[in-house]
DNA sequence: TGTACATCAGTGAACGCGCGTTCACTGATGTAC
DNA sequence: TGTACATCAGTGAACGCGCGTTCACTGATGTAC
């Protein structure tokens, strides 16, 4: 960002594809994705509302975008947390955490993730970031289950049941269902206690 | 429902509530929450628009009776999953179960079940019908630690995780991330095998 | 350095649309007598 | 059994609104010479 585009208005904003991801993550997190409209993440960004659609065509597409941010960002955590020499054990544990970090700490990229009703869950970019998050996850459960290549099934059974219960716990956090979503005491404790029993 | 329902047009519907419901969950069912229009569930139960007004007040209201029902519902299937005199851990995983089998079957109602944007989240039965369900899942899960009454937790982190992982495998599954949401015998054996898991 | 020109990025007016909500109304029902 | 009347449930026209998308335009940028 330079600096005089924090003062004058330039016709030519530099990086609006950027600014319109960000306007949309503010909205997000602020109404939810059933409630957000393209001309309002416009006029957050400080831009016609005719604009968005040089970058991203439709809304679909503009969501489609945060969706696929959202996705890669979720990745380099998910890897980030792999990263040290740790057993096959504490590996599964930091990827789960890692997981309901990202969600808690990005919730308005959490929020649309999952929504294929609203984006283009065909798009070639998107589907390939989602497909490198959940290899992360895969890797590790591998890992732990000692290589047995090709046994032939669709999913592991492991995969589904980590997945499943980092995503739950993080959208039954967010919307409140365990106690106030502020509440981050409650939630490192939560967090500490259902995933130490995933290595028992 | 009388028989002249069905072929007459009663100017007066007789449970013209229970219409919108039902209409309501044809399009929750069709398109997800975030595009479902009020007016359209008129159109799909037969009625003027004006007609919800009148039983449910405003679009919020309407879906705030449709996610009761849902909890509702959801609380009747976790009772009757309880019934039999099974030990505690298989009483634990038929709950599991019937959390995941209500999702699946019953996709419109857990479409918004949680979605607090969109409905009166507020709203007295609705937190009552979702407390109920609630308990239900804390009941067998306190039943299985054996009696520790009052240990002064908030929520119970055992609680936390099997909610967790059948929440999280119920909407992963129902957004298609683990396959084919149609592929019925997929889904028995990811149940199957990711609640034994729940035993060990 | 200067000029001409092609390319690009954002503008803003215009379009048609479906929406949620309101409200005076009217058809139907049921109760009192 | 019949009549008057209160209550209720659904109608349909009207309201104002914000939306997504399109498109001729204009301001800005950068490149060729």
């Amino acid at each position: 960002m330079s600096a005089e585009e924090t003062t004058k208005h330039k016709y030519h904003h530099g990086d609006l594809a950027d600014a319109l991801v960000d306007a949309t993550l503010t909205l997000l997190a602020r109404k939810g994705p059933a409630l957000l409209s393209l001309r309002e993440v416009a006029r957050v960004a400080g831009v016609s509302h005719g604009a968005p659609a040089h970058h991203f065509g439709d809304k679909a597409g503009l969501l489609t975008a945060v969706a696929l941010q959202g996705h890669q960002l979720l990745a380099e955590r998910l890897s980030e947390s792999q990263v040290q020499n740790q057993s096959s054990e504490a590996r599964l544990q930091a990827a789960g955490e890692a997981y309901i970090r990202f969600a808690v700490t990005k919730p308005a990229h959490f929020s649309i993730m999952f929504q294929p009703d609203l984006i283009n869950p065909d798009d070639p970019a998107y589907r390939a970031a989602g497909a490198a998050s959940f290899r992360v996850l895969e890797s590790c459960v591998r890992d732990l289950l000692q290589p047995t290549p090709g046994d032939g099934r669709a999913i592991d059974a492991t995969v589904v049941a980590l997945w499943s219960q980092v995503h739950g716990f993080a959208s039954l956090w967010l919307a409140g269902n365990f106690g106030d979503p502020d509440d981050l005491d409650l939630l490192e404790t939560l967090i500490e206690e259902m995933l130490t029993s995933l290595k028992r």
